[in-house]
RNA sequence: GCCGGCCUGUCGGAAUUGGCAGACGAGACGGACUCAAAAUCCGUUGGUGGCAACACCGUGUGGGUUCAAGUCCCACGGCCGGCACCA
C-alpha cells in the first residue's frame, strides 16, 4: 500500500534541495527569457492571497519557459521609496529606513512561500544608495539634455499627503494614494518633459504585444488631436487672440469666443462697465478647486465687453470668460460654434448668443436647433466660399487653407502634460541639483553621486510646500560645483515612480558601480519578454517606464527603446461580493494558513483555478479542497502504477499525446484556469485506465513534467519516485504528435431540425452517404414528415431537415 | 456623456472556425467502508412533465440571419472598469 501524500514533508524536502541545487542555471548557451513581476513596495501588512496570484502566474510561465530550454531571468526587488512606506513609518513612529528593512524581510519570507524560481542574486532595492545613484544619474542626464526643468506654476496638491502630484496621480480630482480632494498650489517644481516624447510614446504602442485596453488607455492619455490655431483680431486693439480648434471647418459658425479665466488677456479685455464682474469672476474661479470645477457641469461665464473679429468673414463676436475652458490646454482660448459643439450650444443657449448652422444635417438647415450637430458629415452652408463643400473633406483641408490665408496654422495638440517630478516629502531620492546665486541650477557632478538622503530626526511633511530636507541647514548649505561659491541644495525629492521607471534594467547587472547596466549584459539579457502585473499602472508606471527607456536609448545607455515586449494584466482577487481585500474591510485572506493546511502546490493551483487569469475573481476558501483532493488522487495513481512496468497500449499513447496537446494549447493561450481543469480531467481518465490496464511509465513521466510548472514540489517528488536522480526541471517540455492523437472511431450527434436526437459511432473516413444512411436508420421513425435537406459536417455533426 | 469588458445551473466557471450547452471543481443529496465520525471510494445533481423510453423549456431582454446561435447582426437592460468640459 502506497504512502498517502504528505505535502508538508515533501515541500520541505524540495525547498531545501532547490536552495542547494538551483534549477535555473545559465550555461551560456541557452537563449534567455526575461519574465518579470511588477515589484512590490514592502508594506507592513504583508501579502494576501491576491498578491499571490500574479506571482504564481509569472512563476508558472517562467518554469514553462525553463522547460522549453530557456535560461530564465526571473528577479524580484523592492519599490521601497515613496509615500506608502513613509506614511507607514510615520504611523509606527519609526524611521522609514528601519521599517522598510523590516518589511522587506517579512515580505521576502512570504514571497518565498510561493516557491517561485526567483534569482535573489539579482535583487534590487530602490532605496539602496548603490541603486539610487543611477536614479539620480538619469535625472542629471535628463537635466543636461534639457528634459528636466524648473517651473513655478499652480500644481496639483494633496493636502493630506502634503505634497505635489503628477497629473497621472490625480483620479477624479482626488489623490490616487489617499483619496483626498486635490487642490491647487503655486510651487516651483521640477518637471520632466515627457511631452517631448508624446509622438514616440504614441506611435510605438503599435509594436507592443500588450492588452488592447492598456494601449487604448495610453493613447487616450496622450490624447493627440489634429486641428488648427486661428488668430482672431480684437476689435480696437493691436493684440490678437489665438484659439485652438479641431473643427476649423466650422469657422464661419463661430458666434462667440471664450477664454479661460486664467488667460493672460482675460482681465485686460474688461470694459469700464464690465470691470467689476470680470475681475470678480476671475477671482472666484481661482478659488474653486478641481473637484468643484469637475462636479459643477452647469456653465458659468461673463461677457468681457470686448469683441473679436472672425478673420474669415469679419463678423464681430463677443468675447466671454468661462471656466469650462482649460487654461493649460491649447491656447487657453476657444472659438465657439454652438451649432456644432455640445458645450458651446449649452453656453449659447444659456446666455442667448446666436447659433449659426454651417453644416447641413440630413441635407437641411434646421429652423430651431434643440441640440448641437457634432458630426463632421454633411454639406457646408452659411460659409461663404466654402459653401457646398463636404465637411469631412473640409475638416482635413481647412488647416492648410487657413495657413495659406495667413490667419492661422495647422497644428496638433496633446492632453499629455509634462511630468511634475518633485515631491515635498522625505522618503525619496534627493534631486541632485544645487542652486547657485551666480550659476543658477547646477547638477551635482556625476562622480559625486549618489547624493545621499540625509539621516534626520524629523521627517514628517511640513505642509508648507517645503520639503522636510529644507530644515537641515548643514545639508542644504553647500558650495557650487561650478564657481565654488556658497549655494543651496535642492530639497525636494523624487516621486516613487523614479526608481520603478528603470529598475527592470538593473536586475541583470545589479552590482555595477560603473554604469547603470553593462552594455554587453544589456544586449544579452534585456529587454523584458513578459511583464506581469495589475492594470492599475496603465498610465503611471507603464508610461513612465516607456519614457525612461526611450530616453536611455537616446543617450546610448541601452540599445532598445521599449522596455516590455509583452504585458499581461492579471485580474484582482477580491473578497466576497467583489469587495477589494483590505485590512479596513476585514476581508483579507492570508496565504499562511492555507499553505500550512493544504500546501504550497495546492494554493498555487487554486490561485489559477479560481477563474480566468485576466479577470477579477472572488476568493472562496472552500474551493481549495478540490485541487487538494486532485493532487492526492494524482499522487495515489502515480504511486499505484510506478513500479508496475505497465506496457504502453494504444489508448495510453493516444491519451498521452492528447494530454500534451491540451495542456500546451491552454497554457499558450494563457487559459490557466482551464489548464488546471485539464489536469483534473486527464487524471480522472488515467485513474480509470489505471483500473483497466494500468498506466505506463512514459505517460506518468509526461504528466509529471507537464504538471511541474504548476505544482513543482509534488512533481519533483514523483519524478524522483519514478527513478530519476536529476531534477524534473532539467527535462524538455513534451511534444505531441497529431497523428498519434487521431481516433479511428468517433461519436457524432445526429440532429433533426437542429435538435439532437441521438448519436452514432462511425469510423473516421466513412463517406457522406454511408454516414447519412446510418443516421437515418438510427433515427428510424423519429423523422417526422418529408426530408428536405441532409447536412453532414465531416467529423462533426449530422442534421436532417424534415417538414 | 464617450470608450472598453462582462451577464451561462445553488456557487466558481467550461464550450478552436457557429456544430451534443453546463467540461472541471465547489456545495447538496444518496450509498459503501466505520461502533461512530472524519478522510476515502461509488452514484445523483439546469427546470417542467412522465413509472419509463422520452418530450418540452433553458446561456440578461426583445427581434433577426442560419440546416444549426452562448457564439454572428440589430435594438434594449443591468453590473464593473477607464476617460470625462481636452474645444
Amino acid at each position: 500500500m502506497a504512502q498517502p501524500y504528505n505535502h508538508r514533508a515533501v515541500e520541505e524536502k524540495w525547498r531545501k534541495h532547490w536552495e542547494e541545487h538551483p534549477v535555473n542555471v545559465n550555461d551560456g548557451k541557452k537563449p534567455k527569457y526575461y519574465c518579470l513581476d511588477m515589484f512590490p513596495y514592502p508594506s507592513g501588512s504583508g501579502l494576501h492571497v491576491g498578491h499571490w496570484r500574479g506571482y504564481v502566474i509569472s512563476d508558472v510561465w517562467s518554469r514553462y519557459k525553463m522547460l522549453q530550454g530557456y535560461y530564465l531571468i526571473h528577479p524580484m526587488g523592492w519599490d521601497a521609496f515613496g509615500l506608502p512606506a513613509e506614511n507607514y513609518a510615520i504611523k509606527m513612529g519609526t524611521h522609514p529606513s528601519i521599517t522598510t528593512a523590516e518589511n522587506i524581510k517579512n515580505i521576502k519570507k512570504q514571497i518565498n512561500q510561493i516557491a517561485a524560481v526567483y534569482d535573489w542574486d539579482m535583487e534590487v532595492n530602490t532605496t539602496d544608495p548603490a541603486f539610487y545613484k543611477w536614479t539620480q544619474w538619469i535625472f542629471v542626464k535628463m537635466f543636461k539634455a534639457g528634459l528636466a526643468y524648473e517651473k513655478e506654476m499652480p500644481i496639483n496638491w494633496c493636502p493630506s499627503c502634503k505634497t505635489g502630484l503628477a497629473n497621472e496621480e490625480v483620479v477624479n480630482g482626488c489623490c490616487e494614494r489617499c483619496g483626498s480632494p486635490v487642490t491647487k498650489k503655486d510651487l516651483k517644481q521640477w518637471m520632466l518633459k515627457i511631452t517631448e516624447y508624446a509622438d514616440r510614446l504614441l506611435n510605438d504602442l503599435d509594436k507592443l504585444d500588450w492588452p488592447e485596453k492598456v494601449k487604448k488607455m495610453q493613447t487616450d492619455w496622450i490624447g493627440k488631436s489634429y486641428g488648427a490655431e486661428v488668430d482672431f483680431p480684437i476689435e480696437g486693439r493691436e493684440e490678437k487672440i489665438t484659439v485652438y480648434t479641431t473643427r476649423p471647418d466650422t469657422l464661419y459658425g463661430a458666434t462667440f469666443m471664450v477664454l479661460a479665466p486664467e488667460h493672460a488677456l482675460a482681465s485686460s479685455l474688461a470694459s469700464e462697465e464690465t470691470r467689476d464682474i470680470v475681475d470678480k469672476y476671475i477671482f472666484d474661479s481661482s478659488m474653486r478647486s478641481n473637484v468643484d470645477r469637475l462636479q459643477d457641469k452647469e456653465k458659468t461665464g461673463v461677457f468681457t465687453g470686448s469683441y473679436a473679429i472672425n478673420p474669415l468673414n469679419g463678423a464681430k463676436i463677443p468675447i466671454w470668460l468661462s471656466d469650462y475652458v482649460l487654461a493649460d490646454y491649447g491656447t487657453g482660448a476657444i472659438m465657439c460654434v454652438p451649432a456644432h459643439d455640445d458645450r458651446d450650444f449649452e453656453f449659447a443657449t444659456k446666455f442667448h448668443i446666436p447659433i449659426v448652422q454651417v453644416i447641413a444635417k440630413d441635407g437641411q438647415e434646421i429652423e430651431h436647433m434643440t441640440e448641437a450637430y457634432t458630426e463632421a458629415s454633411g454639406t457646408m452652408i452659411n460659409s461663404g466660399e466654402w459653401n457646398g463643400m463636404e465637411s469631412a473633406v473640409l475638416k482635413k483641408e481647412a488647416p492648410m487653407i487657413i495657413e495659406k490665408m495667413g490667419i492661422g496654422k495647422k497644428t496638433v495638440n496633446y492632453k499629455l502634460r509634462d511630468w511634475v517630478f518633485s515631491r515635498q516629502r522625505y522618503w525619496g531620492e534627493p534631486i541632485p541639483i544645487i542652486h547657485c546665486p551666480e550659476c543658477g541650477a547646477v547638477p551635482v557632478p556625476e562622480e559625486d553621486l549618489p547624493l545621499l538622503l540625509p539621516d534626520v530626526e524629523r521627517y514628517e511633511p511640513t505642509g508648507t510646500g517645503e520639503s522636510p530636507l529644507a530644515g537641515i541647514e548643514d545639508w542644504v548649505n553647500t558650495t557650487c560645483p561650478c564657481c565654488g561659491g556658497p549655494a543651496k541644495r535642492e530639497t525636494n525629492t523624487m516621486p516613487q515612480w523614479a526608481g520603478s521607471s528603470w529598475y527592470f534594467l538593473r536586475y541583470v547587472d545589479n552590482k555595477n558601480d560603473k554604469a547603470l547596466v553593462d552594455k554587453e549584459k544589456a544586449r544579452k539579457y534585456l529587454p523584458v519578454d513578459m511583464y506581469i502585473g495589475g492594470v492599475e499602472h496603465a498610465v503611471l508606471h507603464l508610461l513612465y517606464s516607456r519614457f525612461y527607456t526611450k530616453f536611455l536609448y537616446d543617450i546610448g545607455a541601452i540599445e532598445f527603446d521599449e522596455p516590455f515586449t509583452k504585458l499581461f494584466n492579471q485580474g484582482m482577487i477580491t473578497g466576497k461580493n467583489g469587495i477589494k481585500m483590505s485590512k479596513s474591510k476585514g476581508n483579507v485572506v492570508s496565504p499562511d494558513d492555507l499553505v500550512r493546511d493544504y500546501g504550497c502546490d495546492s494554493l498555487r493551483l487554486y490561485e489559477l483555478f479560481v477563474g480566468p487569469p485576466d479577470l477579477d475573481s472572488e476568493w472562496d476558501d472552500t474551493g481549495i479542497d478540490g485541487v487538494y483532493r486532485f493532487l492526492n488522487r494524482f499522487w495515489k495513481m502515480a504511486m499505484d502504477n510506478k513500479d508496475k512496468d505497465v506496457p504502453e497500449t494504444p489508448e495510453l499513447t493516444k491519451t498521452r499525446h492528447k494530454l500534451i496537446y491540451d495542456i500546451t494549447q491552454r497554457l499558450e493561450s494563457f487559459n490557466l484556469n482551464t489548464v488546471v481543469s485539464g489536469f483534473m480531467e486527464y487524471n480522472n481518465k488515467l485513474i480509470e485506465l489505471s483500473r483497466k490496464t494500468g498506466v505506463d511509465k512514459t505517460t506518468l513521466e509526461t504528466y509529471t513534467i507537464l504538471l511541474a510548472p504548476f505544482a513543482p514540489h509534488i512533481a519533483e517528488e514523483i519524478w524522483e519516485q519514478l527513478g530519476h536522480t536529476d531534477s524534473v526541471f532539467t527535462q524538455a517540455w513534451p511534444e505531441y504528435d497529431e497523428e498519434a492523437m487521431k481516433e479511428d472511431e468517433i461519436v457524432i450527434p445526429v440532429q433533426v431540425n437542429g435538435k439532437t436526437r441521438c448519436t452514432i459511432s462511425i469510423a473516421v473516413n466513412v463517406p457522406k452517404e454511408d454516414v447519412l444512411s446510418l443516421a437515418k436508420d438510427t433515427l428510424g421513425d423519429r423523422i417526422k414528415g418529408t426530408i428536405r435537406k441532409e447536412i453532414y459536417v465531416p467529423g462533426k455533426i449530422v442534421n436532417i431537415v424534415a417538414k
